[in-house]
DNA sequence: AATTCGGCCAACCGCGGAAAA
DNA sequence: GTTTTCCGCGGTTGGCCGAAT
């Protein structure tokens, strides 16, 4: 022992580091060592808890002579040294009910440990914030398919039914013996703001990689991201699709325009905050994943850089400033007739940022168009997408979908027409979602278009408040709706999509 | 070969809740 | 009822390592 505390005592001594730092729970009497454990300071934290138990870890410095504060030690303990740890890589099954835990309760790290036994809190929060970072700079989304749709199913129904995947009852246990609160958050949000947002915005008719190059950051997805979806799905989703790397104010085009109309469109979007108004100068206040219903931890009026790492993915403003003139390749014809058709009232719409041109000010005009046209409620739906029967679930959605289609000036940059995307059935077979990415991946966002749902799909299950989603348009290429037609994953065709891509 | 970058991991820090004094 | 202490949680940081440039 007597040669443990020597080893200890050499370590604090090679750590000048450690060795000026007091502990911050201390009394100052006694420097208390940072840094790395050694294997020394392990074995007598395991005897010490061996003989007495966990708990109470601010006597472990007392008594074992441990020069280790008490949460240093429970830290170490819970995290290493504890038995029945499960080291190594999550599994498939693991990563998956990650992602399920996550969606069902955002970053409750400790809580998603107790559903994997041997995990600790620590190694699934690394887990997860590794994977964002991963699947932001690959413009992915954070969630599987079924997850996010799940996800959003049980906000959208108020029903704590449960059961992220249909037809996998893995977890079903767990998840039904769980009052997830964001049921709570979510069904704050839905009444605050009833009457305002019982619909999914429309997308206009622009595909994704047209706008961006990187197409799935495109900021439109953003405005599809359910109202409904819990905040940190939300703001996860948000953090996927926003991952382009705008500036805040270039997200928001509806801050130039004052009228009640456009504020009621804001609202829509969820794009309505405060902390908005004033924060949209020269793009020096980057884009924030909150939005929304002002609930978010994370939104704040700053003008300092958003302290996340931005994606690699993401483009310089100079290079979204450029797109009027040079839109990054490749890009289809409409996207050639929306960025080179600059609004006629671009340049007096009192976009605060030279470089917000294309997009932007397409944007903006399409707002202003909007509030031109003044009680967009009292618009009637000639819309060949909003059909008169269709079911009540949807109707609200479809009512301000026929809206965003019947503004859609023929003239606009948009060129919008209506789209409602089919909600595609979700694969629930328990494949690793991973095949899915890789699948993406090897599909490539190149192959990007958006779909119809008139020309693809009558809207007849419950799924389809769904299809005012415009998906990501990953989901949406035709070896997925196939896929998902099927209500499931047929492997085979994965395997042969993947393949006939990968000998392109 | 050197540098850069990103992934991974361990640990620290600050905060807040619960229990004890 | 208030203050103090303990503990747990979530966010963040920093080091190490391997791959890429």
């Amino acid at each position: 022992m007597s040669q443990m505390t020597n080893e200890v005592d050499d370590n604090v001594h090679r750590n000048d580091q450690t060795r000026s730092q007091l502990n911050d729970e201390g009394n100052g009497d006694v420097v208390l060592k940072k840094g790395p454990w050694t294997s020394a300071e392990d074995a007598i934290l395991v005897n010490y808890v061996n003989k007495h138990g966990e708990g109470n870890w601010n006597a472990v410095q007392k008594y074992s002579g441990l020069s280790r504060c008490g949460k240093s030690c429970r830290l170490r303990w819970a995290n290493h040294l504890r038995p029945n740890l499960k080291k190594g890589a999550f599994t498939a099954q693991e990563e998956r009910l990650i992602a399920e835990l996550h969606a069902k309760m955002g970053n409750k790290w400790a809580r998603m440990a107790a559903h994997l036994p041997g995990r600790t809190d620590n190694e699934i929060k690394n887990y997860w914030n590794t994977r964002i970072k991963r699947r932001q700079r690959a413009g992915l989304p954070l969630y599987p398919p079924e997850v996010f749709l799940q996800a959003f199913k049980e906000s959208k129904h108020g029903q704590g039914t449960s059961g992220i995947s249909d037809g996998d009852n893995r977890h079903q246990d767990f998840l039904d013996k769980n009052n997830y609160e964001i049921h709570d958050a979510v069904f704050d949000s839905l009444k605050e703001n009833q009457g305002i947002l019982p619909y999914v915005p429309e997308l206009p008719n622009i595909s994704a990689n047209s706008i961006l190059p990187n197409g799935l950051g495109s900021p439109p997805y953003c405005n599809f991201v359910p109202s409904t979806l819990p905040n940190h799905l939300r703001e996860s989703t948000m953090s996927f699709l926003g991952s382009s790397g705008l500036s805040r104010n270039e997200f928001y085009p509806f801050d130039h325009i004052k009228d009640n109309t456009s504020d009621k469109i804001a609202d829509s979007f969820g794009l309505h905050s405060p902390l908005d108004r004033g924060a949209s100068s020269h793009g020096s206040i980057c884009y924030s994943h909150s939005l929304s219903n002002g609930n978010s931890s994370t939104s704040k009026l700053t003008t300092e850089a958003v302290k996340s790492e931005l994606p690699s993915l993401q483009y310089p403003e100079t290079e979204f400033g450029s797109w009027g003139t040079s839109p990054p390749p490749p890009l289809n014809e409409s996207a050639d007739v929306f960025i080179h058709s600059q609004p006629p009232n671009a340049l007096d719409s009192g976009c605060s940022s030279p470089h917000n041109s294309g997009l932007l000010d397409a944007l903006v005009y399409q707002a202003k168009t909007l509030s031109s046209k003044n009680n967009c409620s009292d618009k009637s739906s000639n819309s060949s997408v909003a059909t008169p029967g269709d079911i009540a679930e949807s109707s609200a959605l479809n009512m301000y979908a026929t809206e965003w289609e019947d503004y859609a000036d023929p003239v606009s940059p948009f060129c919008a027409t209506s789209i409602l995307n089919e909600c595609p059935a979700v694969s629930t077979n328990g494949n690793s979602w991973d095949e899915w990415e890789s699948f993406q991946t090897i599909t490539g966002n190149n192959n990007v278009k958006m779909q119809s749902v008139d020309q693809v799909w009558a809207p007849k299950s419950e799924n389809q408040y769904m299809s005012n989603l415009t998906w990501p348009d990953v989901l949406l290429t035709s070896e997925w709706h196939d896929l998902y037609s099927e209500n499931g994953v047929n492997q085979t065709i994965m395997t042969d999509a993947s393949d006939d891509f990968s000998r392109q």
